[in-house]
DNA sequence: AGGTATTCACATGAAACTATTCTCTGAGTTAGG
DNA sequence: TAACTCAGAGAATAGTTTCATGTGAATACCTGT
Protein backbone atom coordinates (compact mmCIF):
# COMPACT_ATOMS: atom_id res chain seq x y z
CA UNK A 1 0.00 0.00 0.00
CA UNK A 2 1.21 3.12 -0.95
CA UNK A 3 0.32 6.05 0.78
CA UNK A 4 -0.92 8.24 -2.76
CA UNK A 5 -0.34 11.80 -1.38
CA UNK A 6 3.76 11.01 -0.57
CA UNK A 7 4.01 9.48 -3.77
CA UNK A 8 2.60 12.42 -5.50
CA UNK A 9 4.78 14.88 -2.95
CA UNK A 10 8.35 12.95 -4.15
CA UNK A 11 6.93 12.64 -8.11
CA UNK A 12 6.30 16.74 -8.45
CA UNK A 13 9.61 17.03 -6.33
CA UNK A 14 11.88 15.12 -8.56
CA UNK A 15 10.18 17.04 -11.93
CA UNK A 16 10.45 20.47 -10.23
CA UNK A 17 13.90 22.10 -11.56
CA UNK A 18 16.32 23.05 -9.56
CA UNK A 19 17.47 26.42 -9.31
CA UNK A 20 20.73 25.35 -8.75
CA UNK A 21 23.98 24.13 -11.02
CA UNK A 22 25.71 23.54 -7.90
CA UNK A 23 26.18 25.03 -4.34
CA UNK A 24 29.53 24.62 -4.19
CA UNK A 25 30.48 28.23 -5.14
CA UNK A 26 28.15 29.15 -2.09
CA UNK A 27 30.03 27.13 0.56
CA UNK A 28 32.18 29.07 2.74
CA UNK A 29 34.60 26.50 2.16
CA UNK A 30 34.91 27.28 -1.34
CA UNK A 31 38.00 29.72 -2.92
CA UNK A 32 37.44 31.14 -6.18
CA UNK A 33 39.99 31.43 -9.10
CA UNK A 34 40.39 34.79 -8.26
CA UNK A 35 40.35 36.98 -5.10
CA UNK A 36 38.01 40.33 -5.69
CA UNK A 37 39.24 43.49 -3.83
CA UNK A 38 42.00 42.20 -2.14
CA UNK A 39 45.16 42.77 -4.33
CA UNK A 40 46.79 44.34 -1.61
CA UNK A 41 46.37 41.94 0.86
CA UNK A 42 47.55 39.28 -1.94
CA UNK A 43 50.53 41.01 -2.67
CA UNK A 44 51.89 41.74 0.98
CA UNK A 45 50.82 38.20 2.04
CA UNK A 46 52.92 37.06 -1.08
CA UNK A 47 55.70 39.40 -0.65
CA UNK A 48 56.52 38.18 2.69
CA UNK A 49 56.22 34.62 2.37
CA UNK A 50 58.50 35.08 -1.22
CA UNK A 51 61.77 34.09 0.27
CA UNK A 52 60.65 30.54 1.54
CA UNK A 53 61.11 29.90 -2.17
CA UNK A 54 64.53 30.79 -1.93
CA UNK A 55 65.26 28.94 1.40
CA UNK A 56 64.92 32.07 2.96
CA UNK A 57 63.27 32.10 6.48
CA UNK A 58 60.11 34.43 5.75
CA UNK A 59 59.04 36.82 8.38
CA UNK A 60 56.32 35.74 10.60
CA UNK A 61 53.23 37.15 9.86
CA UNK A 62 49.86 38.51 11.53
CA UNK A 63 46.49 38.66 9.85
CA UNK A 64 43.28 40.31 10.73
CA UNK A 65 40.17 41.19 9.97
CA UNK A 66 36.77 40.42 11.13
CA UNK A 67 34.79 37.07 10.52
CA UNK A 68 33.78 37.40 6.73
CA UNK A 69 36.52 39.58 5.32
CA UNK A 70 37.79 36.90 3.03
CA UNK A 71 41.48 36.22 5.62
CA UNK A 72 41.17 32.67 5.22
CA UNK A 73 40.54 32.95 1.91
CA UNK A 74 43.08 34.62 0.36
CA UNK A 75 45.41 32.88 2.62
CA UNK A 76 44.50 29.82 1.26
CA UNK A 77 44.73 30.99 -2.08
CA UNK A 78 48.10 32.40 -1.80
CA UNK A 79 49.64 28.96 -0.33
CA UNK A 80 48.19 27.65 -2.91
CA UNK A 81 49.96 29.24 -5.62
CA UNK A 82 53.02 28.88 -3.71
CA UNK A 83 52.86 25.40 -2.91
CA UNK A 84 52.56 25.13 -6.87
CA UNK A 85 55.36 27.34 -7.59
CA UNK A 86 57.51 25.39 -4.97
CA UNK A 87 56.46 21.77 -6.14
CA UNK A 88 57.92 22.80 -10.01
CA UNK A 89 61.09 23.79 -8.36
CA UNK A 90 61.50 21.07 -6.23
CA UNK A 91 61.86 23.70 -3.25
CA UNK A 92 61.52 22.12 -0.07
CA UNK A 93 58.35 23.82 1.56
CA UNK A 94 56.31 22.98 3.41
CA UNK A 95 52.90 24.72 4.42
CA UNK A 96 50.03 23.50 6.68
CA UNK A 97 46.77 25.38 7.38
CA UNK A 98 45.31 24.68 11.04
CA UNK A 99 42.11 26.17 12.30
CA UNK A 100 42.81 26.14 15.93
CA UNK A 101 38.97 26.56 16.96
CA UNK A 102 38.18 23.00 15.99
CA UNK A 103 37.43 21.15 19.03
CA UNK A 104 39.88 18.28 19.54
CA UNK A 105 41.91 19.13 16.92
CA UNK A 106 44.42 21.97 17.54
CA UNK A 107 42.43 23.68 20.61
CA UNK A 108 45.42 22.99 23.07
CA UNK A 109 49.02 22.91 23.44
CA UNK A 110 49.34 19.07 23.17
CA UNK A 111 47.08 19.05 20.76
CA UNK A 112 48.59 21.25 18.28
CA UNK A 113 52.32 19.44 18.28
CA UNK A 114 50.14 16.24 18.11
CA UNK A 115 48.84 17.86 14.89
CA UNK A 116 51.79 19.31 13.40
CA UNK A 117 53.86 15.90 13.85
CA UNK A 118 50.67 13.72 12.47
CA UNK A 119 51.34 16.50 9.42
CA UNK A 120 55.18 15.24 9.31
CA UNK A 121 53.90 11.21 9.25
CA UNK A 122 54.06 10.92 13.01
CA UNK A 123 51.33 10.11 14.29
CA UNK A 124 50.61 11.09 18.15
CA UNK A 125 48.32 9.38 20.55
CA UNK A 126 45.72 11.72 21.32
CA UNK A 127 46.40 11.47 25.28
CA UNK A 128 48.92 10.25 27.24
CA UNK A 129 52.02 11.38 26.31
CA UNK A 130 53.46 14.45 27.90
CA UNK A 131 53.47 17.21 26.65
CA UNK A 132 57.25 17.74 26.54
CA UNK A 133 57.39 14.59 24.71
CA UNK A 134 55.12 15.58 21.62
CA UNK A 135 56.89 18.48 21.31
CA UNK A 136 60.24 16.25 20.79
CA UNK A 137 58.36 14.15 18.24
CA UNK A 138 57.42 16.94 16.43
CA UNK A 139 61.34 18.62 16.82
CA UNK A 140 62.94 15.61 15.66
CA UNK A 141 60.28 15.30 12.74
CA UNK A 142 60.55 18.74 11.17
CA UNK A 143 64.65 19.05 11.78
CA UNK A 144 65.23 15.57 9.45
CA UNK A 145 65.77 17.00 7.10
CA UNK A 146 66.29 20.99 5.47
CA UNK A 147 63.09 22.24 4.64
CA UNK A 148 60.80 25.59 5.37
CA UNK A 149 57.98 25.05 6.86
CA UNK A 150 55.10 27.40 7.13
CA UNK A 151 51.97 26.93 9.24
CA UNK A 152 49.59 28.79 9.23
CA UNK A 153 47.54 29.25 12.85
CA UNK A 154 43.39 30.32 11.64
CA UNK A 155 41.78 31.86 14.54
CA UNK A 156 44.90 31.92 16.82
CA UNK A 157 43.36 33.66 19.01
CA UNK A 158 41.03 30.78 20.50
CA UNK A 159 44.28 29.00 20.83
CA UNK A 160 45.79 31.41 22.96
CA UNK A 161 42.48 32.04 24.99
CA UNK A 162 42.20 28.35 25.75
CA UNK A 163 46.15 27.46 26.39
CA UNK A 164 47.54 30.57 26.87
CA UNK A 165 50.80 32.04 24.53
CA UNK A 166 53.37 29.61 26.21
CA UNK A 167 52.50 27.73 22.84
CA UNK A 168 53.52 30.43 20.97
CA UNK A 169 56.77 31.26 22.52
CA UNK A 170 57.94 28.04 22.44
CA UNK A 171 57.27 27.99 18.05
CA UNK A 172 58.52 31.43 17.69
CA UNK A 173 61.59 30.24 19.29
CA UNK A 174 61.67 27.03 17.69
CA UNK A 175 63.95 28.05 15.33
CA UNK A 176 67.05 28.85 17.47
CA UNK A 177 67.02 25.07 18.37
CA UNK A 178 66.46 24.01 14.65
CA UNK A 179 69.54 23.22 12.60
CA UNK A 180 67.99 21.97 9.29
CA UNK A 181 64.58 23.25 9.04
CA UNK A 182 63.21 26.58 9.86
CA UNK A 183 59.74 27.65 10.91
CA UNK A 184 57.69 30.88 10.07
CA UNK A 185 54.09 31.46 11.56
CA UNK A 186 51.22 33.25 10.06
CA UNK A 187 48.50 34.04 12.91
CA UNK A 188 45.30 34.54 11.71
CA UNK A 189 42.81 36.04 13.79
CA UNK A 190 39.40 38.06 14.22
CA UNK A 191 39.83 39.95 17.05
CA UNK A 192 41.83 43.07 16.73
CA UNK A 193 42.85 43.37 20.28
CA UNK A 194 44.00 40.26 20.65
CA UNK A 195 47.84 40.81 20.35
CA UNK A 196 47.80 43.73 23.02
CA UNK A 197 47.40 40.55 25.83
CA UNK A 198 49.99 39.10 24.57
CA UNK A 199 53.56 38.67 26.10
CA UNK A 200 55.55 41.28 24.52
CA UNK A 201 58.10 38.56 23.51
CA UNK A 202 55.82 36.94 21.39
CA UNK A 203 54.01 40.07 20.27
CA UNK A 204 57.00 41.50 18.57
CA UNK A 205 58.10 38.18 17.33
CA UNK A 206 54.97 36.96 15.72
CA UNK A 207 53.58 40.24 14.07
CA UNK A 208 56.77 40.76 12.29
CA UNK A 209 54.53 41.63 9.37
CA UNK A 210 51.11 42.60 9.43
CA UNK A 211 48.21 42.68 7.20
CA UNK A 212 44.75 43.96 8.10
CA UNK A 213 41.51 42.80 6.28
CA UNK A 214 38.74 45.45 6.18
CA UNK A 215 35.33 44.80 5.58
CA UNK A 216 33.71 44.73 2.37
CA UNK A 217 31.31 47.78 1.78
CA UNK A 218 28.03 46.83 -0.42
CA UNK A 219 29.96 47.48 -3.62
CA UNK A 220 32.31 45.02 -3.23
CA UNK A 221 29.41 42.58 -1.83
CA UNK A 222 27.48 42.97 -5.08
CA UNK A 223 30.43 41.86 -7.28
CA UNK A 224 31.31 38.94 -5.10
CA UNK A 225 27.90 37.96 -4.82
CA UNK A 226 27.52 38.54 -9.14
CA UNK A 227 30.74 36.10 -9.01
CA UNK A 228 29.52 33.40 -7.40
CA UNK A 229 26.02 33.33 -8.98
CA UNK A 230 27.00 32.79 -12.01
CA UNK A 231 28.95 29.80 -11.12
CA UNK A 232 26.08 27.92 -8.79
CA UNK A 233 22.43 29.44 -10.17
CA UNK A 234 20.63 29.23 -13.86
CA UNK A 235 20.67 31.46 -15.91
CA UNK A 236 17.73 33.93 -14.67
CA UNK A 237 16.83 32.72 -11.71
CA UNK A 238 17.95 35.42 -9.62
CA UNK A 239 15.13 38.53 -9.45
CA UNK A 240 16.05 42.11 -9.74
CA UNK A 241 17.44 43.45 -6.80
CA UNK A 242 18.28 40.20 -5.09
CA UNK A 243 22.06 40.59 -4.87
CA UNK A 244 21.87 44.52 -3.67
CA UNK A 245 19.78 43.60 -1.09
CA UNK A 246 21.93 40.44 -0.07
CA UNK A 247 24.86 42.61 0.16
CA UNK A 248 22.80 45.31 1.98
CA UNK A 249 21.85 43.20 4.33
CA UNK A 250 25.41 41.99 5.17
CA UNK A 251 27.56 45.27 4.65
CA UNK A 252 25.33 46.39 7.25
CA UNK A 253 26.43 44.80 9.96
CA UNK A 254 30.51 43.96 9.16
CA UNK A 255 30.43 43.26 5.96
CA UNK A 256 30.68 39.60 6.35
CA UNK A 257 30.90 37.83 2.89
CA UNK A 258 29.85 34.91 4.29
CA UNK A 259 27.10 35.65 5.85
CA UNK A 260 26.22 37.29 2.12
CA UNK A 261 26.52 34.00 0.64
CA UNK A 262 24.82 32.16 3.32
CA UNK A 263 21.64 34.13 2.83
CA UNK A 264 21.60 33.91 -0.97
CA UNK A 265 22.13 30.06 -0.17
CA UNK A 266 19.12 29.99 1.75
CA UNK A 267 16.54 32.07 -0.30
CA UNK A 268 17.53 30.18 -3.36
CA UNK A 269 16.76 27.10 -1.32
CA UNK A 270 13.45 28.36 0.24
CA UNK A 271 12.49 29.58 -3.49
CA UNK A 272 12.80 26.37 -4.79
CA UNK A 273 11.10 24.71 -1.93
CA UNK A 274 8.35 27.34 -2.60
CA UNK A 275 7.90 26.26 -6.34
CA UNK A 276 8.93 29.65 -7.84
CA UNK A 277 10.98 30.14 -10.61
CA UNK A 278 12.89 33.09 -9.46
CA UNK A 279 14.64 34.07 -6.27
CA UNK A 280 12.73 37.26 -5.09
CA UNK A 281 13.49 39.57 -2.86
CA UNK A 282 10.75 38.36 -0.16
CA UNK A 283 12.69 35.14 0.16
CA UNK A 284 15.86 36.67 1.47
CA UNK A 285 13.75 37.89 4.40
CA UNK A 286 12.30 34.84 5.22
CA UNK A 287 15.76 32.93 4.64
CA UNK A 288 16.99 35.23 7.16
CA UNK A 289 14.51 34.49 9.39
CA UNK A 290 15.28 31.25 9.14
CA UNK A 291 18.94 31.21 9.47
CA UNK A 292 18.58 32.80 13.11
CA UNK A 293 15.64 30.77 13.61
CA UNK A 294 17.48 27.27 13.02
CA UNK A 295 20.47 29.07 14.48
CA UNK A 296 19.45 28.81 18.04
CA UNK A 297 17.21 25.70 17.68
CA UNK A 298 20.17 23.93 16.88
CA UNK A 299 22.62 25.40 19.39
CA UNK A 300 19.76 24.44 22.17
CA UNK A 301 19.68 21.51 20.85
CA UNK A 302 23.03 20.57 21.26
CA UNK A 303 23.71 22.14 24.88
CA UNK A 304 24.52 19.51 27.48
CA UNK A 305 21.22 19.16 29.90
CA UNK A 306 22.73 21.67 32.53
CA UNK A 307 22.75 24.19 30.32
CA UNK A 308 19.17 23.07 29.28
CA UNK A 309 17.77 23.22 32.07
CA UNK A 310 19.44 26.71 33.57
CA UNK A 311 17.52 28.11 29.98
CA UNK A 312 14.09 26.32 31.05
CA UNK A 313 14.18 28.07 34.04
CA UNK A 314 14.81 30.65 32.47
CA UNK A 315 11.94 30.67 29.88
CA UNK A 316 10.19 29.09 33.02
CA UNK A 317 10.22 32.43 34.98
CA UNK A 318 10.40 34.73 31.62
CA UNK A 319 6.62 34.55 31.16
CA UNK A 320 5.95 35.73 34.33
CA UNK A 321 8.56 38.82 35.10
CA UNK A 322 10.15 40.61 32.08
CA UNK A 323 13.66 40.59 33.92
CA UNK A 324 15.39 37.83 35.70
CA UNK A 325 18.31 37.50 38.23
CA UNK A 326 20.61 35.30 38.85
CA UNK A 327 19.32 34.25 42.14
CA UNK A 328 15.77 33.43 40.90
CA UNK A 329 16.92 31.25 38.09
CA UNK A 330 19.21 28.91 40.54
CA UNK A 331 16.48 28.73 42.88
CA UNK A 332 13.91 26.83 40.26
CA UNK A 333 16.89 25.42 38.38
CA UNK A 334 17.37 23.59 41.77
CA UNK A 335 13.24 22.63 41.83
CA UNK A 336 14.00 21.30 38.33
CA UNK A 337 17.23 19.35 38.75
CA UNK A 338 14.59 17.78 41.65
CA UNK A 339 11.82 16.72 39.26
CA UNK A 340 14.09 15.20 36.39
CA UNK A 341 16.74 13.73 38.90
CA UNK A 342 19.31 16.17 37.80
CA UNK A 343 22.70 16.54 40.36
CA UNK A 344 22.16 20.46 40.86
CA UNK A 345 25.43 22.32 39.91
CA UNK A 346 26.85 24.78 42.38
CA UNK A 347 25.91 28.62 42.21
CA UNK A 348 29.33 29.89 40.75
CA UNK A 349 28.64 27.35 38.15
CA UNK A 350 25.39 28.32 36.83
CA UNK A 351 26.50 31.66 36.82
CA UNK A 352 29.03 30.45 34.22
CA UNK A 353 26.53 28.82 32.11
CA UNK A 354 24.79 32.27 31.84
CA UNK A 355 27.71 33.78 30.68
CA UNK A 356 28.06 31.03 27.94
CA UNK A 357 24.17 31.09 27.23
CA UNK A 358 25.23 34.50 26.95
CA UNK A 359 27.91 34.79 23.96
CA UNK A 360 25.95 31.86 22.04
CA UNK A 361 23.04 35.15 21.89
CA UNK A 362 20.51 33.17 23.36
CA UNK A 363 20.02 35.26 26.71
CA UNK A 364 20.81 38.85 27.05
CA UNK A 365 22.60 39.50 30.37
CA UNK A 366 23.83 42.64 31.85
CA UNK A 367 25.43 42.58 35.16
CA UNK A 368 23.77 45.38 37.44
CA UNK A 369 23.59 46.96 40.95
CA UNK A 370 20.89 46.74 42.74
CA UNK A 371 22.28 48.92 45.50
CA UNK A 372 21.82 47.37 48.89
CA UNK A 373 19.98 44.47 47.25
CA UNK A 374 23.08 43.48 45.78
CA UNK A 375 24.77 42.88 42.56
CA UNK A 376 23.33 40.16 39.83
CA UNK A 377 23.07 39.49 35.92
CA UNK A 378 19.80 41.04 34.56
CA UNK A 379 18.76 38.46 32.21
CA UNK A 380 16.22 38.90 29.51
CA UNK A 381 15.85 36.35 26.24
CA UNK A 382 17.22 37.33 23.08
CA UNK A 383 15.07 35.67 21.21
CA UNK A 384 11.87 35.81 18.88
CA UNK A 385 9.08 36.07 21.46
CA UNK A 386 6.88 33.50 18.68
CA UNK A 387 9.69 30.72 19.13
CA UNK A 388 9.59 30.59 22.77
CA UNK A 389 6.90 27.85 22.56
CA UNK A 390 8.50 25.71 20.33
CA UNK A 391 12.33 26.42 22.31
CA UNK A 392 10.47 25.03 25.30
CA UNK A 393 8.97 21.79 23.49
CA UNK A 394 12.30 21.19 22.40
CA UNK A 395 14.09 21.51 25.98
CA UNK A 396 11.37 19.39 27.31
CA UNK A 397 11.94 16.82 25.34
CA UNK A 398 15.58 17.15 26.06
CA UNK A 399 14.88 16.56 29.68
CA UNK A 400 11.94 14.91 29.13
CA UNK A 401 10.00 16.66 31.83
C1' DA B 1 20.86 68.60 53.37
C1' DG B 2 25.09 66.58 52.45
C1' DG B 3 28.61 63.35 53.18
C1' DT B 4 30.41 58.83 54.54
C1' DA B 5 30.08 54.06 55.71
C1' DT B 6 27.63 49.64 55.25
C1' DT B 7 25.79 46.05 53.07
C1' DC B 8 23.75 42.98 49.97
C1' DA B 9 23.88 39.30 46.43
C1' DC B 10 26.09 38.03 43.58
C1' DA B 11 30.32 38.52 39.98
C1' DT B 12 34.79 37.11 39.03
C1' DG B 13 39.30 34.55 39.66
C1' DA B 14 42.24 30.93 40.85
C1' DA B 15 43.25 26.57 42.37
C1' DA B 16 42.10 22.08 43.35
C1' DC B 17 39.47 18.09 42.46
C1' DT B 18 36.97 14.24 39.59
C1' DA B 19 36.17 11.23 35.99
C1' DT B 20 37.40 9.62 31.61
C1' DT B 21 40.39 8.25 28.10
C1' DC B 22 44.60 6.88 26.74
C1' DT B 23 49.86 5.27 26.76
C1' DC B 24 53.73 3.05 28.66
C1' DT B 25 56.08 -0.11 31.65
C1' DG B 26 57.24 -3.96 33.90
C1' DA B 27 55.84 -8.10 36.50
C1' DG B 28 53.77 -12.34 35.98
C1' DT B 29 52.09 -15.99 32.89
C1' DT B 30 52.06 -19.00 29.08
C1' DA B 31 53.65 -21.76 25.36
C1' DG B 32 57.07 -23.53 22.50
C1' DG B 33 61.82 -25.28 22.01
C1' DT C 1 63.31 -17.98 26.60
C1' DA C 2 60.32 -15.29 23.79
C1' DA C 3 55.68 -13.74 23.44
C1' DC C 4 51.71 -12.32 25.66
C1' DT C 5 48.57 -10.37 29.27
C1' DC C 6 47.28 -7.27 32.44
C1' DA C 7 47.39 -4.16 36.31
C1' DG C 8 49.20 0.16 37.80
C1' DA C 9 51.35 4.69 37.12
C1' DG C 10 51.15 8.81 34.79
C1' DA C 11 49.15 12.26 31.22
C1' DA C 12 45.74 15.34 29.03
C1' DT C 13 41.28 17.29 29.27
C1' DA C 14 36.53 18.75 30.33
C1' DG C 15 33.62 19.95 33.75
C1' DT C 16 33.06 21.10 38.38
C1' DT C 17 33.66 22.47 43.24
C1' DT C 18 35.95 25.16 46.83
C1' DC C 19 37.80 29.10 48.52
C1' DA C 20 38.78 33.93 48.19
C1' DT C 21 38.21 38.34 46.75
C1' DG C 22 35.84 42.17 44.27
C1' DT C 23 32.13 45.50 43.46
C1' DG C 24 28.38 49.37 42.52
C1' DA C 25 24.97 51.84 44.34
C1' DA C 26 20.70 51.92 47.51
C1' DT C 27 20.32 52.61 52.20
C1' DA C 28 21.73 53.61 57.10
C1' DC C 29 24.05 56.58 59.88
C1' DC C 30 26.36 60.80 61.07
C1' DT C 31 27.39 65.69 61.22
C1' DG C 32 27.00 70.26 61.25
C1' DT C 33 23.64 73.83 59.96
Amino acid sequence: MVESGLLNFFESFAKKESLFLSKKALQSSYIPETIHHRDEQVKKIANVLAPALRHDKPSNLFIYGKTGTGKTSTTKYVIKNMQYAAKGKNIPLEIFYLNCKLKRTADTEYRLMAQLASFFGKAVPPTGLPTDEVYKIFFDVVDKKRQTVILVLDEIDQLVNKAGDGVLYNLTRINDDLSNSQISLIGISNDLLFVDNLDPRVKSSLSEEEVVFAPYNALQLQSILKERVELSFKKGVIGEGVIEKCAAYSARDHGDARRALELLRVSGEIAERNGNQKVKIEHIDEAEDSIEKDRVFETIKTQPKQHQAALYSILSLQSKQNLIFTGEIYDFYKQICGKINLRPLTQRRISDILAELDVFGIINTKVISKGRYGRTREISLSINKSTIPHIKKILEEGLDL
